[in-house]
DNA sequence: GCTCCATGAAGTGTACACAGTTTGTGCAAT
DNA sequence: ATTGCACAAACTGTGTACACTTCATGGAGC
C-alpha cells in the first residue's frame, strides 16, 4: 500500500517533467487531473491503490484543493472510486469487465454509427473518414508491418472511429463510449497486440462500415460495427488464453511501449 | 437568469424541508448532492442555467466547498456543464438528445439482458423478477387503470429492469443506464403517458424477455429488450408529435404529478 | 452616436486552518 | 497468547480568506 504510493509519486513525477510544457490553461484542477489520470492509464498506480490526498498535493506542488476537485472529476469518469471519509482508489477492472467493455463499447459505437448513416456525413467527416482509408490502405498495401506502422495505423483507426463519433452527433454516446476507451487495457493505445492480418481485416470493416453509412443503410451499418469491435474482443480474449495466467500488470503497461 | 436562481433558492428550500429526514449520513457533499439533483430532475431549474456557488451555500446553509463537491459529482454524472473559471450550468438536453437516450438505453439494456441470460439468474433476482410479474398480473387482469396504478406498476417495472441489471453484474454498464434514466423527462417516473394498453403490452414484453433469460437464450433476450425499450421511445414520440409544438418546459414537470 | 478601454463588482480558483472520522498501535485484562 | 479498549497519528471533511478571472458598467476619445 505505502508502496504502491510512493511508486506512483516516482512515476508522476515523471509525468510533471515529461508534460510540464503541456499544462492546460488557468485551471490547476485540470492539469492536476490529465497528470493523475495518465498515472492511472500508464499502470503507474496499481489498480485498488489508496489516493492519499496531502501526498498526491506534495508530489504535485499543490493544495489539497485541486487535487480533490481532480479527484473527484475522475471519479465522475469512473476511473476513481470513492468512500465517504475514506478518499479516493484506483477503480478495479477484473479482466471479466474489461472484456464486457469491448460489448458494451460494441453496442455503444453500433448505435453511434446507425445515427451516423441516418443523419448522413458532413462533407468535414466524409473528407476525415476517406482520408483515413486512403491512408490505411496505402499503410496496408505493401502486405506487412514495419517498425512504427502499428502506431500510425492506430492513429489512423482513431480519426475513424472519432468522425464517425462526431457523426452521430450525440454527446451522451460520445461520453460513454470514451468512457469504454479509457478502461485500463481497453484502451485504445493498447492495442498493440494486434498481427498484420488482424489489422488487415479490420480496415476492411472500416471500408464496409463506410460504405453502409454513406449508403444510408443505418441497421446495416450498426451491424457491421457490432461485429467489428466484437472481433476486437475475441482477438483480445484469444490472445488471453494463449498464456497460461492472466498477468495484469503486465498487460497494463503492454501499451506503452514506445 | 437571475430569475432562475431565485425561483430554484425557493424550491430547493422546499425540497430542503421535504428531505430533511433523509439527509446522507456523515457527509455533507452527498447530501447537498441529492438536493441539488432532485432540484434539477424535477425540473425546478431550467435547463442551460447557471449555478451560483455563493448563492446555493448560502440556500444550503454550507460553505462552498460541499457545493463544489457537489456540482462536480453532477458533472461527472452529466447532469452538468463545467467551464472553468465560469463554473457549473444546467446540462441542456434538445428534444432529439432525449429521443436518442432511449436508443441508447435500448441498446444498453439490450447488453445488460444478454449478459443476465449468458450467466443465469441468481435465486434472489429470479424471486424478484417473478414477483413483479406476478404482481403487474394482478395489476393488469382488472382491464383498465384506477387511480394510483400506474404509480404502482411503476415501481414493478423498475424492480424488473434493477433485477435484470443486478443479474449481468457489470457496474460500468449500470452506470451508463443510470445515466440515461437520469435524463430529465426520460427519467422512469415520467413514463405517466401511457395509457393501459400500452403498459399491458410492455408487461408481455417483460414476460418474454424473462422467458428468454431463464431459458438462456441471450440474442432472444437483447433483441426483445432492444424492442422492448425501443417501443416505449416510439411511444414518447408519437405522444409529442400529437401536439403542436414541443413544450419542453410541460414535459419537465409532466411527471412529477401526484 | 459609436467604439474602446478602464474600473469595479461578482464569481470562481486556491491555499490553509481546523474539525471530525478512520485506523493503527500499544497496553491491560483475561 | 488473545481479545478488548483507549489513545494517538493520519487522513478526510468543512469553513474561510484571499487571489485571479470574467463580465458588466460607464466614461473618454474619436
Amino acid at each position: 500500500m505505502e508502496q504502491h504510493l510512493s511508486e506512483m509519486t516516482e512515476l508522476i513525477d515523471q509525468t510533471i517533467e515529461g508534460t510540464a510544457g503541456g499544462m492546460r490553461a488557468g485551471n490547476r484542477s485540470l492539469s492536476v487531473m490529465d497528470q493523475i489520470r495518465e498515472a492511472i492509464l500508464g499502470g503507474a498506480v496499481g489498480a485498488g491503490a489508496r489516493l492519499n490526498e496531502v501526498q498526491l498535493s506534495k508530489t504535485l506542488s499543490v493544495s489539497r484543493t485541486p487535487v480533490r476537485a481532480a479527484l473527484q472529476a475522475l471519479a465522475g469518469e469512473g476511473l476513481l472510486d470513492y468512500a465517504p471519509n475514506r478518499g479516493f482508489t484506483v477503480r478495479e477492472f477484473p479482466l471479466p469487465a474489461i472484456v464486457d467493455a469491448y460489448d458494451i463499447r460494441a453496442a455503444l459505437e453500433g448505435v453511434a454509427v446507425r445515427f451516423a448513416a441516418e443523419r448522413g456525413l458532413a462533407t468535414k467527416e466524409r473528407d476525415i473518414i476517406e482520408r483515413a482509408l486512403a491512408a490505411g490502405d496505402k499503410l496496408l498495401e505493401r502486405g506487412s508491418f514495419e517498425a512504427g506502422d502499428l502506431t500510425l495505423y492506430r492513429d489512423i483507426n482513431g480519426d475513424f472511429h472519432d468522425a464517425l463519433l462526431a457523426a452521430a452527433g450525440n454527446r451522451m454516446l460520445s461520453e460513454m463510449i470514451r468512457i469504454c476507451h479509457h478502461v485500463p487495457v481497453s484502451s485504445t493505445r493498447n492495442i498493440v497486440v494486434f498481427e498484420y492480418h488482424d489489422v488487415r481485416r479490420r480496415h476492411d470493416d472500416h471500408h464496409r462500415i463506410f460504405q453502409a453509412v454513406v449508403g444510408r443503410e443505418p441497421w446495416r451499418a450498426e451491424m457491421l460495427m457490432r461485429e467489428h469491435v466484437a472481433s476486437i474482443k475475441t482477438s483480445l480474449v484469444g490472445h488471453l488464453s494463449e498464456r497460461k495466467t492472466y498477468p495484469a500488470a503486465e498487460f497494463q503497461t503492454a501499451g506503452e511501449s514506445p
